[in-house]
DNA sequence: CTGTTAGCGCATTCAC
DNA sequence: GTGAATGCGCTAACAG
């Protein structure tokens, strides 16, 4: 009569249990990844009934009772935000190497993220990692019903640990380079100045400017992508200066197909030319770009640290940070 | 006593009920999405309780009772396969937006579908697509206890419905475009042969050459990334002929910043030159690769009729097929 | 319309 | 070592 029920069904433990002609926790004890008192027999019993049943345990179930789902979720604008693909594979295969899987939330509009408040269209996780700057860290706290979120958009509201890149050790050495190489004007082209950490970003390049004597005659504004730069470069706003510094490598990749003629065998003509992110353009030939990155690893690592611990980055106080440095290529 | 306890653990529905006044069966009624008959009174009552608690339902142990847990597992190779993020970001946006959670499986390797198999280190979903070719559609059904899995990946066994894109179509009209314009030699880039959907792919170009009579006279082996086609153009076996097809727009990249010489002001001088995959190249001045690409609202549409109604799909009879078409860019 | 009851699948006391 | 009993948070089924 039971079995006739449970013909659709998954196995469950208690399944298991009674094939092996045992109880349903030495069933647990005997299939649980902790060493748990069970005599060597039965546990042999067992195994060999779930193997035979094929049993999965039902994830869900457990975290039910043990209060942990093994589930990160990771909180991104839109997918695009992954443009650095290394990075986001490395991250999520070092998570799951950790026994835990990643969930992934799309927020693209900070009304999105009103409407997921206000549905609870979202699971219990036991971290959450934000990457999207719609967020902040109380509504992703009480969006996911965990107080481990770790913000990685620069935002630092001082309720959250964050681990962010420091960008004024590589700003500082990318304005060097210029200065060494007699630069004395510059353009700075900029991304979305609404968010802080572009605010952060100019607010770098000008103070090094000003510490090295470089002018800055233009401030023009984009939107972080390839069109965007473009865009700029075509304006009748486009200045004649020494160097010009982007907050994006893909705005540096458009500025540059825009004025080829500028960089004759890729080297650097009129101005120089200075990106930001270093993504993998050193794969491509045709963008070699100067650039401002970071160690990846070392950033995943610090993650997957809180991850692991997340109470050794105490009460929202701690602020990791992660070294940037500067990647000179052909166009400066 | 109770409300002791409390404190260090989310309300649950219990807490809301006992608030409002009413019972939890009522609570649980006024809380859901679907109408369910509640007096006007308490559920408002309820309303108020669940917002004045910052009540958020706990959907691991809803689903263990409605046996949905909105989950769609989504697996790939490596996060690599995001390589369109276009078409990643209006998937994932879609699946949101009909109120499921996408949970990201990278499998990068056949053992490591193993070894998920082994430890059941994956929830039960309500439904999988693969992009991943490591993994069939019998493992995927066992990983996640569903009997929904897609195949995205070109791969097809029967016991599992697919959408593919009809391959065919494209290279067909990439090679008469190839013999309009007098074409008479070719080589073929290749990536990955192991994979099906390669071994298709080379069949096709094969076919509508022999048709076209377009003499193949090189088979080249890359591995679908721009070093590999940067290899393949600077080795030895490099021939000469009136064409090239590669099976992805990344070799061709690579292929073609060996031979920029051959493409003065970007157009063919010494020989034509087609990718596959249509990446949103078109944004890069420096790449105006000829392609092969499908419409990918059509593809994820698709995508989302499964999930909506996976019944409509048969059981593991049907494949359903998106068109490909040639798109001209400058290098052909 | 409403409240009571009984599970969902699992881990965990606590006695034996 | 073992097993019966209890509860995690929620919804479905059943009576009122």
């Amino acid at each position: 009569m039971d079995s006739s029920r449970k013909r659709r069904t998954s196995p469950t433990i208690a399944d298991v249990a009674e094939l092996a002609g045992v109880s349903r926790a030495i069933a647990s004890r005997a299939l649980s990844s902790e060493s748990r008192p069970v005599s060597a027999d039965k546990r042999a019993r067992v195994l060999e009934a779930a193997d035979k049943l094929g049993f999965k345990p039902n994830l869900l179930a457990r975290s039910l009772t043990t209060k942990t789902v093994n589930l990160i979720a990771v909180i991104v604008n839109h997918i695009h935000d992954f443009s650095d693909l290394d990075l986001f594979d490395l991250l999520i295969s070092d998570i799951q190497s950790i026994g835990k899987q990643v969930i992934f939330l799309r927020v693209g509009s900070v009304e999105r993220i009103e409407e997921f408040l206000r549905n609870g269209v979202a699971y219990h996780v036991d971290a959450a990692l934000v990457f999207s700057d719609f967020a902040d860290a109380e509504s992703v706290r009480k969006m996911f019903r965990s107080d481990d979120v770790l913000m990685l958009n620069g935002m630092h509201d001082g309720s959250s640990p964050s681990v962010v890149p420091n960008e004024a050790i590589g700003i500082a050495e990318a304005v060097a380079d210029a200065a060494s190489k007699g630069v004395a004007t510059a353009a700075l082209v900029t991304g979305r100045v609404s968010s802080p950490v572009e605010q952060q970003r100019i607010a770098n390049y000008k103070a090094e400017m000003a510490k090295r004597g470089i002018r800055l005659v233009a401030e023009l504004r984009g939107d972080y992508s390839y069109q965007s730069g473009r865009g700029v470069a075509q304006s009748p706003e486009w200045p004649t200066t020494d160097a010009v510094f982007c907050t994006s490598d893909a705005m540096a990749m458009g500025i540059m197909d825009v004025h080829r003629d500028a960089f004759p065998g890729n080297r650097p003509e009129r101005f120089r030319l200075y990106g930001f992110d270093n993504l993998s353009l050193t794969d491509f030939e045709a963008y070699p770009i100067s650039s401002i990155g970071y160690d990846k690893k070392t950033y995943v690592s610090e993650i997957l640290r809180f991850l692991a611990t997340p109470e050794q980055f105490g009460n929202g106080q701690a602020e990791v940070t992660v070294p940037t440095f500067f990647v000179p290529r052909a166009t400066s």
